[in-house]
DNA sequence: GTCTATATTGAGATAGAC
DNA sequence: GTCTATCTCAATATAGAC
């Protein structure tokens, strides 16, 4: 409220908040797709919550497509680049898949509102937003377990079989845990829980493996 | 093309085609809100598909809302039937769940416009459309499968361990499988794929058992 | 860069004839 | 029950001042 006004050089009168214009209105642009849907959000909405008005929108994005183009472009850039860090690790094959997904569920984890807004892109109508490719993820996160899995095999630690299997049983529980924590109305299972599910995985339900 | 009409007492005049007028509604209603969301599908669409305007829709319906609850009622009465009836099954706890599960995928994969409605409007955002309970359909299966694991575990077939996880577990691949048919650019599994990665959850990836 | 004011289009819903 | 014609309103987007 009663901030004194730093007079520096460059930076143009922007007395209430110092974020810029630009992240006032992404972020608030999350939000409204968030609860109401990218189609029926309002931009008049988007820009009221961001403290302007339409046009500035306008000026910043060009349309209300391009806002939804902006918050994908830098969801999958940092989703893919945490990603790919979280891919180089040491250790068991077992452990090293386990920290991988516990990094992919703490991303969603901390970044429930943006992930719900791409998960309904992702696997929304296709003729809703302009095509915007975001399999880029699911394939980073696929390959990167059937590599690990293949050391795995290659060590003896894992049963022989297809990795590609593999891959998508650990993917699968991993989204099963990613869509209880982004839909309202079930509970989270949380990191533990992660941990227990992929444990099952591992060490299989029945008493006796099978030849 | 050139069925002969009969003229039956109390049927009015349906030239074109035998379906209700109703039932081409929902038809129609199903394909374009699959294409185009709900929020982004037009009345006028639906009506023209269905080869009727659209105070007819409203006649029968009484909004655009009342075409997706009529939707939603009728798949979740539909899912829930099967549900109930794949349940009673006899075998070992692995088969039943097994059968279980080859039963809700194809249940998918035979229905997959409406699967795709339905999971849009399960995860979608909440204030887009009223609010519709699908998570019967979640409660239940997860319920059948606790069912058969702690069936599984008296009878020693199964490792002891939370049956809720066994759930968690066996619904995530599954899940992954369904995301996979509903999804457009990801090739789907099949009911092979299936029982591969089930098998894989019920043996182990690793080689031995720990402790 | 951001505003006020407005253009323009499209969609949900309805009135009333048949 | 289904149609033609229309109402009403909200939403995207823009023009032009400052």
């Amino acid at each position: 409220m009663d901030t004194p006004v730093t007079n520096a050089s460059d930076v143009p009168a922007a007395p209430e908040q110092d974020e810029h214009v630009r992240t006032r209105l992404l972020n608030a642009a999350v939000h409204v797709f968030d609860r109401k849907g990218y189609a029926s959000a309002a931009v008049r909405e988007i820009a009221e919550l961001a403290g302007v008005t339409k046009p500035a929108l306008y000026y910043h994005f060009g349309s209300k497509e391009g806002v939804l183009m902006a918050i994908l472009t830098q969801a999958r850039l940092q989703f893919t680049q945490a990603l790919e860090q979280a891919v180089v690790r040491t250790g068991s094959a077992r452990d090293r898949i386990t920290a991988l997904c516990e990094d992919v569920y703490g991303l969603f984890e901390q970044n429930v509102p943006v992930a719900r807004v791409a998960h309904a892109v992702l696997f929304g109508p296709p003729e809703m937003a302009p095509p915007f490719d975001l399999t880029a993820f699911e394939l980073l996160f696929r390959q990167a377990i059937e590599r690990i899995a293949a050391d795995g095999q290659a060590t003896g630690e894992f049963r022989p079989g297809s990795t590609t299997d593999i891959a998508l049983a650990v993917m699968g529980i991993i989204e099963g845990c990613n869509e209880r924590q982004l839909h309202q109305a079930f509970d989270p299972v949380g990191v533990a829980g992660v941990r227990r599910l992929l444990d099952l995985l591992f060490d299989g339900v029945t008493s006796a493996q099978r030849a």
